[in-house]
DNA sequence: CTTCCATGTTAACATTATGTTTACACAAAG
DNA sequence: CTTTGTGTAAACATAATGTTAACATGGAAG
């Protein structure tokens, strides 16, 4: 189903969290490289070219941004996936993080659970616009490449955060969508918005497919089934 | 599904460049040659005759803008693809290559992914032109030997840009193309324009056809669809 | 060599579609 | 019957595209 393992570079100074982190990862069937500092990250990355990167901001040598910024400079990099890791009430690094380009942070302290979702989350987002896959369900058809939707060959004709939100959904029928999760995955970690905008847009979506398929798991999120 | 392997030359002073590169474009299945000079590289395209050149702009013997120069006045290389290797910061001579009659260019360092779809991407772009088949949707017909498209049987005259996006978009009838593919399908990865461009282009060709089959996807792109 | 014309491109502005917030209604849980 | 979370409609803000006209540019014609 898979293409061939993606490779993911985790650079941090201590090594338990590297163990930790490398570990989990790998158990999702990751391919696992380490550094411990700065200087370090920088060479294996341009050796092994890896799908994603994990990047401690306080590293000996050369800091996360350091070496973030350095690899958003060159053109190899423009595309490759970066995660911060921060610490939890290092607020400026996070600005600056997201500022030099990084596609996602993770603060700590760090849970495995958390980090693993976070790292899925990443590679779906970008993977489901490469291959674009089209979902069935019942009667409902979502094709991301003509950017429709269908229910019983009937045309509906969705905004792009509406089709966005309903083709995240639909990619797991009957699993519950945090709102968290939801707004990280259609509207991306670094924009702000109220709660209320979820709602709104699940109800256009309601409306417009006209059929009862979205679910309110109230205190939860939602979740789409037929 | 696809004719015989097309073949790539690729020049270059550093053998690990050779190696790498010819190691990943052989595994998506071209048919590779080396040279690492550019007598060398002269030498062999006359020789062999390839459907692409990489060449690199520093090398012994001949530079790769005096290899391109010397390869374009030849009619034999007229059309042959031919892609620059060049140093990040060396601005100059990417404006040379493509003054010299390149086709793309891509910086070092080489990430092989950047390269593998840069590649394809070109060849993308021409096989439409060679194979040149007619598209027929509805009562649309579009024909890229005569340049020529027919609505009813009335005759339609496109200009070059306008009929080339048309064919683009006509080439998958429903689905989406976003500006950037359109971009670099149309106007190639190197040129840079504005992005009023491409709309400019789609009224007139709107415009010109009097039908309404190009349907604006807010935020993502373009399609054509009757 | 100049002129003219077709094409391509840009800039500026108009016009949407889309996204977001606000404010309030409502329902369920405690 | 208060609290909490969600539904809804409408107002508002914003971003994306449509449109026109003016400005290049290159090639053909004279």
């Amino acid at each position: 189903m898979e293409g061939k393992a993606k490779q993911i570079l985790i650079a941090d100074d201590e090594a338990d969290i590297l163990e930790i982190v490398g570990y989990n990862l790998s158990k999702e069937g990751y391919e696992i490289y380490t550094a411990k500092d700065g200087n370090e990250a920088l060479e294996k990355a341009k050796q092994l070219n890896p799908d994603l990167i994990i990047l401690d901001i306080m590293m000996p040598k050369k800091t996360g941004v350091e070496v973030c910024q350095i690899l958003r400079s060159q053109p190899a990099f423009q595309d490759t996936l970066i995660i911060f890791l921060t610490a939890l009430s290092d607020e400026s690094s996070h600005i600056k993080g997201l500022e030099t380009g990084a596609d996602d942070y993770v603060s700590k302290p760090i849970s495995p659970k958390v980090l693993n979702s976070r790292v899925n989350a990443l590679f779906r987002r970008v993977s489901n616009k490469e291959t674009g896959k089209t979902i069935t369900v019942g009667n409902i058809l979502i094709d991301p490449v003509k950017f429709l939707v269908t229910i019983n060959g009937d045309e509906i004709i969705l905004a792009k955060k509406e089709f966005e939100l309903l083709y995240l959904l639909a990619s797991r029928p009957g699993r519950v969508f945090l709102r968290n999760e939801i707004l990280s995955q259609v509207w991306g970690n670094d924009v702000i918005v109220g709660d209320r905008t979820i709602d709104v847009h699940i109800r256009k979506v309601r409306q417009k497919l006209g059929v009862d398929c979205i679910t309110t798991v109230k205190g939860v999120g939602y979740k789409f089934e037929l």
